[in-house]
DNA sequence: TAAAAAATATACCAATCGGTATTTTTTATC
DNA sequence: GATAAAAAATACCGATTGGTATATTTTTTA
């Protein structure tokens, strides 16, 4: 005796998803969910505890979108270099990919939580952890490989690298304009060329 | 006939400014700002229209407090590099500076008002580009004197710092952790001193 | 110091907030 | 297709939202 309820889980998340990364917790409220839905409260409240749950998992539908789609790009490249790059080349399309989803999730949900909800903000941090140890992994690897000098911190780059990311997609946003991401790019692949590879 | 209102809306703007920037605009209730304040409605709607012209005004107020504090570091400073210098060393404090106001108001005041309030977002591309002219002049003034190679964009790097900056101070609030923007300030310095720099 | 003006407090408004108890409808099982 | 269970709709709750009209207090000016 399940099923139905599985797939307006399902659909209740994914349509609210978009709402509350561009909107933020206080700024999505019920009856926005229960408008864009086309659901009433009954419904939205059968499926989900409160709109701090929702939230949750709003959070994490948004960003195992953008994870899921990382990871199938990469997972065909052999070569810890050229999955950097690949990485990078991600970054270059990734404002025009995430215009449905409003934006970065790590952005938006990271500024959003940030003083207000430490259980969210403690969810971001998470995710912000895991890509940073995915980007360190393939130093690591290249270290391993010999293509990456030794003697860098590969943490260190990582969080580097990341932080490069993001502030040049909040700028991108926010100015609503792509060159500050291709800029950014292209500066990242130099840190490559000049910093990390032998 | 006036004197005592000025004070009063002054008090006001410092006094909420803070907590707009930390908890964003639909993130602070009228009532938050009274209990804040220990003013009631009727003196905060004498001193402004709406919530949000005190949103507007808060904003305002936050930027002035940073830019100040900038210009009144840098305008001792003859070298335009050595400016740019001082600048990036500003930031490596600017964290533990505006732990007290919550925060860099544009980056936190970008996200919110994005997809929210177009007004306010107005502001905020203003600030960051008068922020942006204010370093692309000190790299041009580098170039007149020589010290800045000819061949570069000034532009193109004013933008690319400040969004080396905003993504430093991103992480290190969102993860609590300053090693981002001392790193990304190193790279800034290396950045000056292998590209910019003759 | 009295009068005028300005500033603040009080009391209230309709609308919306997140959430829930109950009823109705839909779905799955036999 | 009847029945039981699950899911969704309806109707409601108290609290809070941003905002306003009016009364009171404070400040300024004459």
């Amino acid at each position: 005796m399940k099923g139905k309820a599985e797939q307006t889980t399902q659909f209740i998340i994914s349509t609210v998803a978009p709402i509350f990364n561009r909107s933020g917790y206080y700024g999505t409220s019920m009856s926005d969910i229960t408008k864009a839905t086309g659901l009433t409260k009954g419904a939205i409240y059968g499926n989900f505890k409160n709109k701090e749950d929702l939230a949750f998992a709003a959070f994490k539908h948004n960003v195992d979108l953008v994870v899921d789609r990382i990871k199938s790009e990469l997972i065909q490249i052999d070569s810890p270099v050229d999955q950097l790059r690949a990485l990078l080349n991600f970054y270059r399309r990734y404002r025009a990919y995430t215009l449905e989803i409003g934006g970065c999730p790590i952005l938006n949900i990271g500024v959003d939580a940030n003083h207000q909800n430490s259980e969210l903000l403690a969810k971001v941090q998470e995710v912000v952890k895991k890509s940073q140890n995915y980007i360190r992994k393939m130093i690591e690897l290249g270290q391993a490989s010999k293509e990456i000098k030794s003697e860098i911190d590969p943490e260190q780059y990582a969080k580097r690298i990341f932080a490069l990311i993001e502030g040049a997609i909040f700028m991108a946003v926010t100015m609503n304009d792509d060159s500050y991401v291709n800029d950014m790019m292209n500066h990242a692949d130099r840190l490559l060329d000049e910093e990390l590879i032998n």
